[in-house]
DNA sequence: TAGCAACCGGACGACCTTCTCCGGTTACCG
DNA sequence: CGGTAACCGGAGAAGGTCGTCCGGTTGCTA
């Protein structure tokens, strides 16, 4: 059972072939989802990593956790983004680089970029390092507020509405206008500043914002309930 | 061939039965579409509208026709959206309560949502009200920044960019946060005003935004190229 | 009202994606 | 070096959407 664990996470413990044909997929799967999105078809994912189907399913059963697979290193680097910004010195410029380079590294991937619309169930490394990120998402947010550089009634989850703002620039023109997201944003982060009086209507509730990352994850393959009516086929 | 021809615009010259079906699909799939967005299953529009599958493709042999006949209405709504704003005197509520209206009318919708972010190819009806649309949306902007009510740096593609970021929160938000566009719209108006000084990154130009909606359309089932490779199925 | 042409709609074949099964192969360990 | 257990990968079933075809039906017209 340790070994079974051991297994999972990462894949230690398994054959030398198995070991290479795991990272040949994982490699393979970044390659794809980042191209074409987390529901890419995943024959596609093994043909690239020069695999037959079965060996990628027995590695993974389920996409969700092939995503995770993929996923954990670029997770990981964005999440230094948010601490990174913390130790910037000024508090603008930390935001908005923040902000900045989240868009950034989104618009450049494509699954990074759904990543960010869908809460990957039962992840606990996804889970874990939402959860740091919120946490210096809030810090960043007082420290620039406390600074007057932000506008008060600016909340932590105004910045999940400009990511989804900006998944969506990025989605249409990331080929015909690679750059326009840039321009998005310049408007978004104008629209922060300490100087604007006109009240905003309410932002989305943590709540609200949960429900709806969870309700896209039907929507990209990725079941939210692990076992749950699992009919072969979901596309 | 004039038969054929009123045929095809409306339906006028149809056996009874046959435009009784024919406005049934019409309204099926508007419904539809208005669910589900542009890609929904086809079957479904003929399940809704009580009829056969048959009838359908007879009726509609592609999907844009049918996309084309559904929102017929609702595109020429959307058109005069522009023009009351047009008339309305003070520049800047013209400009805003357009920009309010139009996202509004897209988060409500998410076929014409997807409409939005789509060229529909070979459509002499979608085209002129695109032009009819992009001329009253100049003189929008044009009016709004000699009033000095509207950022000099502000062109008339920087709607579309807004556009694709409100249909971006609007697709993940619609069910568990229906009123989320509201405040990304309010950020978005904020960020015009004139007294913003930082330049902004480049604005897409209108022939990498026409390329932009092109290279969409394949995404949502509506070939770009009438005769072009027709594969039975590009799901 | 009768005959014909147009229309209806279910059934069907093509194609795609997901996921499983099993015979052949290969790496590891003693 | 040999036996065994784990692994590989192609073949194929299941389920879904698209688009077509043809026998039966129905509206139109004379």
């Amino acid at each position: 059972m340790a070994a079974t664990e051991s297994v999972r996470a990462g894949g230690r413990g398994l054959r030398a072939d198995a070991l290479r044909n795991r990272q040949r997929l994982v490699a393979a799967a970044r390659q794809i989802f980042e191209e074409q999105g987390l529901d890419a078809p995943l024959d596609e994912v093994a043909e690239r990593a020069g695999v037959g189907a079965g060996t990628l399913y027995r590695r993974f059963p389920t996409r969700a956790e092939l995503v995770e697979a993929a996923f954990e290193d670029e997770l990981r680097r964005v999440t230094a983004i948010a601490e990174e910004a913390l130790r910037c010195e000024d508090p603008w410029t930390g935001f908005s680089t923040y902000v900045e380079r989240l868009c950034g590294a989104m618009a450049a991937d494509r699954g990074l970029s759904d990543l960010f619309t869908v809460r990957l169930p039962n992840s606990q490394v996804a889970s874990a390092l939402c959860d740091r990120q919120s946490a210096a998402l809030a810090k960043l947010v007082r420290r620039a507020q406390e600074a007057g550089a932000l506008r008060a009634d600016f909340v932590p989850e105004d910045v999940f509405l400009f990511l989804l703002a900006n998944a969506g620039v990025a989605q249409v023109t990331r080929c015909a206008a690679p750059h326009a997201w840039r321009r998005l944003v310049a408007f978004l982060l104008a629209s922060c500043g300490p100087d604007h009086t006109e009240p905003l209507p309410a932002a989305p509730t943590p709540l609200q914002t949960e429900r709806a990352l969870l309700g896209n994850a039907e929507t990209k393959g990725l079941g939210s309930c692990p076992g749950e009516g699992a009919g072969p086929n979901r596309a």
